[in-house]
DNA sequence: AACTGTTGCAACCGCAGACCA
DNA sequence: TTGGTCTGCGGTTGCAACAGT
């Protein structure tokens, strides 16, 4: 059967954009807003498919865009988030304010996998390099009515003691919060119950932080609660 | 100056899921 | 329930700019 092509490719303009397209997709959208995006390039005017269209917009044009170098802490954040997310770049872009999903896969790809290789850590696993490679790791919960709960892993033991520890249910269905907040992205997050962001992502933690149960990346557990995903 | 190799990034492609009739 | 369409995502490619010889 087969897809129908997302537009008609014979009649379509390819590659760099020039100055008039990108003022005309501009011009468009502010008159009429973003969507439908295939629609879109008809009545703007512009001899491209609406994909293309949308990726220029999302990546380049957005008047909220960051440009510019990442900062170490953007780097940091990254690399934390990459370890929680694996290749999930709208997500960790969602953690990013002004920056886009390929904006973040193409830094990934040039300047942080290199980084953290130099630093002697794979960048696909984030272990080191020359550690045994775990063809596996398996995370077991046990939990009897007269005991602790019991989490092993990586052929370790850890005992949770109630009431400090509670999972009633685990989850794995993840999901993603609200992706953009203004307060700066290390200032710790009050929360109700769970911890700040700061913590949840394994960062130092500030002065203000009143968070007491945090499992943290330094004892290789990650507390997926607070990471909320879609 | 000319050539070659490398790097960085914008843009493209194909796929999957959401949505709707 | 099914099939068509649209949108968004992640992997990949192409090319200009830069560095090295």
């Amino acid at each position: 059967m087969g897809r129908s092509p997302c537009c008609e490719k014979a009649h379509t303009n390819k590659g760099a954009w020039t100055k008039e397209e990108d003022d005309r997709l501009i011009a468009y959208i502010r008159a009429h807003g973003e969507g439908c995006w295939r629609s879109l390039p008809k009545a703007a005017g512009l001899l491209r498919c609406g994909k293309s269209c949308r990726l220029r917009w999302i990546n380049y044009l957005r008047p909220d865009l960051k440009r510019g170098n990442f900062t170490e802490e953007e780097d940091e954040l990254i690399i934390k988030l990459h370890s929680l997310l694996g290749n999930k770049w709208s997500l960790i872009a969602g953690r990013l304010p002004g920056r886009t999903d390929n904006e973040i896969k193409n830094y990934w790809n040039t300047h942080i996998r290199r980084k953290l290789m130099s630093r002697g850590v794979d960048p696909v696993t984030h272990r080191p390099i020359n550690e045994q490679p775990q063809s596996n790791i398996t995370i077991s919960f046990e939990k009897r009515d007269d005991e602790d709960l019991k989490i092993s892993t990586l052929g370790e033991t850890f005992k949770l003691q109630e009431p400090q520890f509670k999972i009633p249910d685990l989850n794995l269905e993840l999901c993603i919060s609200p992706p953009f907040q203004e307060e700066p992205l290390i200032k710790p997050v009050k929360r109700e119950a769970g911890l700040c962001f700061s913590c949840s992502l394994g960062l130092p933690k500030s002065p203000d932080c009143k968070c007491t149960n945090f499992i943290g990346l330094s004892s290789g557990f990650l507390d997926f609660r607070s990471v909320e995903m879609k």
